[in-house]
DNA sequence: CAGGGATGAGACAGGTCTGTCTCATTCTTG
DNA sequence: CAAGAATGAGACAGACCTGTCTCATCCCTG
């Protein structure tokens, strides 16, 4: 075959199902899109990956992987100054809620497609979904916020908000509504130093 | 027709797709556990819907039935105002999402499970939240916010943020965070001093 | 009672899905 | 070059899904 690039079967797999899965939804994709899209044969998938739930897995803990990365980023934006970094992240986030291949958090969207409580991937949904809840308490509380664990709630509700609300509304003003209302909370939680 | 004693196919059907949608996904429950679990002949089931995807409909238009008739009844506990109103949903909203029950929004749901923007149930649940987004910014208005439109947003975002994280990270602290932080939000639209 | 509409029961068709199996070919590496 | 590993190609099985069709039965109404 081309040798374009050395990518092995694995990898064009990942990258073809990580697109279909977020574009279509991941019970909308059957096995044969994938490999026919991927241009692999059908036991390269199965010989990579034992079923089709461990490949959603490995599309979560790549997309993970992304999404950390940009949080990363994010935060390097505005060194030593947590609130820059909460208002910073809202106002990314809220830039991508308009992006044309905005389709919502693959997260919530696998967690909606497989209600039972049982499947691999639901465990890898609320791992990640704890842990954008604990880098928020601590950001909340590295920018003085009067509770913490509070703002970091509210926050995360907004983050899930937008996530959900660009998908179902269109963005116009989803995404300027999720930055203004997280400064709104930010500043609130915080007590704007305003002395008098 | 039908008295109270006996329940239509109709009715049934509906009653048992309703459960089973929002309980276990749409995806994920097939025509034959509907009319299992509702006791009723397949043909019953066509010949009341001429395909799943218009017993989908009927779904959403059920319960969006439900929705509205909730958030009539908490606007009437607070006549005349406005903002008692607001908060007063987003209150509910918390109880609801710690109900065991809960499964997050079933528009939100319907909109995952069926990305194709041709599907006929996207339209029902665009017109939704487009109804939801307009009640809110007439409550915004009648509040007394400074920009309407921009705290319906926010409101809007929290509503689907609260709706969206209920369902991933359990309900500790959800919804106290969407009542608290729609105070917050509303507080400071509507330019009045925070009360604890 | 009689007739018509609604319903029950279940076979059936055609398609799709996941996952397995076999065999030929290519790639890598010593 | 040679041998072993990785991959391609495609048939196949078994399950499930939506939707259709036929026929028998029930129930309300006139």
């Amino acid at each position: 075959m081309a040798e374009v690039g050395r990518k092995t079967a694995r990898e064009r797999i990942l990258e073809t199902a990580a697109d279909l899965f977020y574009r279509e939804g991941i019970r909308a994709v059957g096995i044969d899109t994938i490999i026919a899209r991927s241009g692999v044969a059908k036991m390269s998938l199965y010989r990579n990956f034992a079923s089709k739930d461990e490949l959603v897995c490995a599309y979560l803990e790549d997309i993970g992987g992304y999404f950390w990365a940009w949080w990363d980023r994010m935060a390097a934006r505005h060194p030593d100054d947590p609130q820059g970094q909460l208002v910073g992240l809202f106002t990314s986030l809220g830039h991508w809620i308009g992006h044309p291949k905005f389709r919502g958090c693959p997260f919530i969207n696998t967690a909606v497609e497989f209600r039972d409580p049982d499947h691999p991937g639901r465990a890898l949904v609320i791992a990640h979904k704890r842990r954008a809840r604990d880098r928020l308490r601590a950001l909340a509380e590295a920018a003085g916020a009067a509770d913490p664990d509070q703002l970091a709630a509210q926050l995360q509700l907004l983050m899930e908000g937008a996530y959900a609300g660009g998908q179902t509304l269109g963005s116009d003003g989803t995404g300027e509504a999720a930055a203004s209302a997280a400064a709104v909370l930010i500043d609130a939680a915080c007590g704007r130093p305003r002395q008098g």
